[in-house]
DNA sequence: ACAATAGTGTCTGTCAGACAATATACA
DNA sequence: TGTATATTGTCTGACAGACACTATTGT
């Protein structure tokens, strides 16, 4: 057995979801000291005796911390090191999970704009900063977005959150080619929009089998 | 503090380098139980007192266990779960390094091909999976394999060196194209190849700002 | 018919891959 | 000159981006 003195570990998750059409996190205050009261993302000790791996420790901390499910949730990268917590040397191994737009939080919940953050404790910014790059990385060749979206929608609402996502305009024929190519999506059938004054829009569903899975692309989808 | 049994950490490193043409990982005997005396990857504890962050004890362990130094080392994902090791939940934060194919290990280290390796001991052999998919990813769009390179090498072997991490071969004119757009090499003045019935090729470095950097594509290299 | 958005057709410049032509060593 | 590898030129099919045209709804 260690030796050495041995390091806290904790699960971090970075919640995102799509929040007055910009991409948000989801803060909670912090029960304890350190920065106890402070809104911080919501994090918490593996807890040996019930989570089987740090993947389900993560699900706990979403479900328990912010009251939410996600369609996709993985492992970040692990923030160590012996500065990042005043206790001593720490480890964190952060996590990100996208969440449908329309899936309501628990009410201590705050969304925050990821470009418009104050300052956050620990080095929680700047696992904030990596998810974000890694989510806007992966939307540009994979249907990473389709997680932030309500069961059914239209493809111009979906080239809107890739849009917003990336923060940039998108080719309206470029992004539906690229969408048929992934064969990502299937018609909702008779799921047809509120009447207005043109054309209604064709709503679509996520196949099945990239519920939770991701189509890559082997080119770039813009 | 926590109140629950705290995990145990450790740092792994999976190390590889270009032998007779092909990728191969760098094994160690393990010291101590369990699995003592099985060949494994090269790993350790944090060392609290002395190591800054993960990527320094991955340095340490480079160093220490295989007598080695990286051009090019990063952490890869971190394997946390309650199974992989029987003493108890674990943590392993692995990371891969790249080493030139000219560098010559510790004696203690064996070379194995990446794609003819034995059983490993914990969940050695799902981590070098993970750091060789990774590899191969990276490969398609960026300068990773020139840290497999020695100082100064043609436009020629390092195509092989492409092929051979990629398993897979590439058009001439389209690679040559890639790397100079990459804006990666320059000539290394006055080294030419040893005397050969043939024209000799020109000797190339890389340059500077890419030494423990990586030059990116925005579109695939292959 | 008009307005507004959805959806599709198609042109054009760019480029990856293929392949050929030229260059430069030594024998 | 012949052989072998290096290096560069160039053709062609594919396709991303641009843009326009058609489709479909309510007013």
């Amino acid at each position: 057995m260690p030796e050495h003195a041995q390091p806290i570990v904790t699960v971090d998750v970075v919640i995102l979801s799509l929040q007055d059409g910009a991409l948000n996190v989801a803060l909670v205050r912090r029960d304890h000291e350190p920065h106890a009261g402070d809104w911080s993302l919501p994090g918490g000790w593996v807890h040996a005796d019930q989570d089987a791996d740090a993947l389900a420790a993560a699900y706990r901390i979403l479900a328990a911390k912010a009251g939410l499910d996600s369609p996709y949730l993985e492992q970040l990268k692990t923030f160590a090191n012996r500065h990042r917590d005043a206790r001593g040397w720490s480890v964190s191994i952060a996590h990100y999970a996208l969440v449908p737009m329309t899936q309501a939080a628990a009410p201590q919940v705050k969304w925050r704009p990821v470009d418009d953050i104050g300052s956050l404790p620990f080095d929680h910014a700047e696992i904030l900063r990596t998810a974000v790059e890694r989510v806007r990385s992966k939307t540009a060749y994979s249907s990473l977005p389709v997680h932030l979206m309500p069961p059914t929608f239209t493809l111009t609402e979906l080239q809107r959150v890739y849009e917003q996502v990336l923060g940039m305009a998108l080719d309206k024929r470029t992004f539906r080619r690229r969408i048929e190519e992934l064969n990502l999506v299937e018609p909702a059938a008779a799921a047809r929009d509120a009447a207005a004054a043109h054309r209604p829009a064709q709503r679509y569903r996520v196949k099945r089998r990239f519920g939770k899975e991701l189509a890559m692309s082997d080119r770039n989808l813009v």
